[in-house]
RNA sequence: GGCCCAUUCGUCUAGAGGACCAGGACGCAGCCCUCUCAAGGCUGAGACACGGGUUCGAACCCCGUAUGGGCCA
């Protein structure tokens, strides 16, 4: 019974596409396909100073990653265009003109520096700082000087001087505003270009935009937006402000510069990083729709079809909540586990070929990587995990840093050497190389020598890999070769210190 | 500093007056499995900010305080 919603998402492309705007687009997103309405991206490139093209590239990239398909917008049009808001200042200037003719704006002649020192005044007697509205209240002979003089002006909203102002916000309900708090913000600057408060509310209107979502640090312009909208006579949207997502340490929301995690961590901020460090859009969009909501507060990992059913605007918090880092590696490894052995070989080539210095083509086709994919699988968090775990197939022979490291504990020097060279025997003279064979031999050498398992197999896995930690070993040897694992394995043993060494 | 908003385990959250001595997840700890590391299984510690109301009954409604956040300056 929800009607089709039209919502939009409205950046303004003056930096890289942020993980906190990709959380309002996708909340947006959700919505619109939740009610079977349309998804609107709008680009506000109205501050030419800080306007950057290429990050409305970063951000087109971004959406499509994150699988955010927009109805309308750029590059793909819609009625309801243009949809950048650079190319709609006709109307802009146009309704600022209207609203000076029906007495709700007024135009402003005030230069730079007599608003500087209209504030140093303000200041050194203390009164509150802001527009002091004179030329409000010019007379119609003051204003015909001015205009006589050719001076330049700005277009302000004559906004109510008493009373309040109330609107509704779908998550909170009903917040009062004294407007005595109230400035005659700018609408159109000299240049003929609207400020985002016009330009906003024009644009919402004419596209017909039924809710606006978004960060809940736009709440304190609301009055001003529902005086503009009342000025004009025109109705408001349904005004729904997501909680924001503050830094990991709780001090203020996530901003644009590199943030830490509590254990040092350096935690992404845009969502191209998130792509280069090896994360999943369905898992960055999964984890995304935890903060500020939840499914059911059972059900962690869903998708998206699930996500877009269940989506409501009640269901969505009204606190703040922190970027929760650990859960997002977590899921990020729940999705890695979830992918096909091609699909993941797929995503991991351009990490492995970069990090190998391998090309993609050759991986691709490399049975040996492909046999230990499944047990990468379960090691990473990330696709940039990917490539310490099977660097041992790709070297030319192994490095062992530490030496020590060869000799398992409890365990003597030369109860390793003979380990070590009774295994190159048996492996030389396996007839089948495969990960069963290796396996059963391996196994009977160690009922054989009366040692445990781990002090004939950690030296084998340290001298085919170089290090203590790594693959599990039958398979890894398998994936190596015989030649190759015996050869470095007999290298190994010249390797291995005396005892007190 | 002024205005606005918020406040459930360390963190993300479930909870819309009785179903809650508060559920899930991440993280953490222990055990099991085990060739290392993971993954998996089991177990555990861990929260309604505080104080007043309203009500037969409050995590849930109201007021105040505290704390946090946002915006403006």
């Amino acid at each position: 019974m929800t009607t089709p919603a039209r919502v939009r998402f409205a950046p303004s492309p003056t930096g890289f596409f942020h993980i906190g705007g990709a959380r309002t687009a996708l909340f947006n997103w959700l919505y619109a396909r939740h009610t079977g309405g349309q998804f609107i991206l709008r680009i506000e490139d109205t501050d030419r100073k800080r306007f950057h093209p290429e990050a409305l590239q970063d951000l087109l990239d971004g959406l499509r990653w994150l699988g955010l398909d927009w109805d309308e917008g750029p590059e793909v049009g819609g009625d309801y265009g243009p949809y950048l808001q650079s190319e709609r200042l006709a109307m802009y200037q146009h309704w600022a003109d209207w609203l000076i003719e029906q007495g709700h704006a007024y135009r402003c002649y005030c230069t730079a520096d007599e608003l500087a020192q209209m504030r140093d005044e303000q200041r050194a007697t203390k009164q509150k700082i802001g527009y002091d509205r004179r030329c409000r209240y010019l007379t119609a002979e003051e204003r015909a000087q001015k205009e006589a003089e050719g001076k330049s002006w700005v277009v302000r909203l004559a906004m109510p001087t008493d009373g309040v102002t109330t609107f509704h916000d779908a998550i909170r309900g009903d917040i009062t505003f004294d407007n005595k708090e109230m400035q005659d913000a700018v609408l159109l600057k000299s240049d003929g270009w609207p400020t985002y408060h016009l330009a906003v509310v024009v644009d919402d209107h004419f596209m017909e935009i039924s809710h606006v979502m978004r960060g809940n640090e736009w709440i304190a312009t609301v009055p001003l937006r529902w005086q503009l909208y009342k000025a004009l006579g025109w109705e408001p949207p349904i005004f729904v402000h997501l909680p924001l997502i503050l830094k990991p340490d709780g001090k203020g929301k996530l901003s644009k510069r590199a943030v830490r995690s509590p254990d040092g961590e350096l935690i992404p901020v845009f969502v191209h990083e998130y792509r280069e460090r090896g994360y999943l859009p369905d898992a960055v969009v999964n984890f995304l729709t935890g903060i500020g909501w939840a499914l059911d507060g059972e059900t962690e990992i869903y998708d998206r079809e699930t996500a877009i059913k269940a989506f409501s605007i009640r269901g969505i918090q009204a606190s703040p909540g922190r970027f929760p880092a650990d859960k997002l590696a977590w899921m990020n490894s729940v999705y890695i586990r979830k992918l096909s052995t091609d699909a993941l070989l797929e995503a991991l080539l351009p990490f492995l070929s970069t990090d190998l210095g391998v090309d993609e083509e050759t991986l691709r086709q490399d049975a040996r990587l492909r046999l230990l994919l499944p047990d990468v699988q379960e090691r990473i968090k990330k696709l940039s995990d990917a490539a310490p775990w099977v660097e041992f197939l790709y070297a030319d022979a192994i490095t062992i840093e530490n030496p020590k490291d060869l000799i398992p504990r409890k365990t003597t020097p030369e109860q390793t050497i003979a380990g070590l060279t009774r295994s190159a025997e048996l492996l030389a003279g396996l007839e089948t190389w495969d990960e069963a064979s290796i396996e059963a031999g391996l196994r009977d050498l160690v009922g054989e020598t009366g040692l445990k398992a781990g002090q004939i197999f950690s030296p084998i896995r340290t001298a085919i890999t170089g290090k203590r930690v790594a693959l599990p070993l039958f398979i890894s040897l398998a994936a190596l070769g015989q030649a190759a694992s015996v050869e470095r394995i007999r290298a190994a043993i010249s390797q291995v210190p005396a005892a007190d060494g």
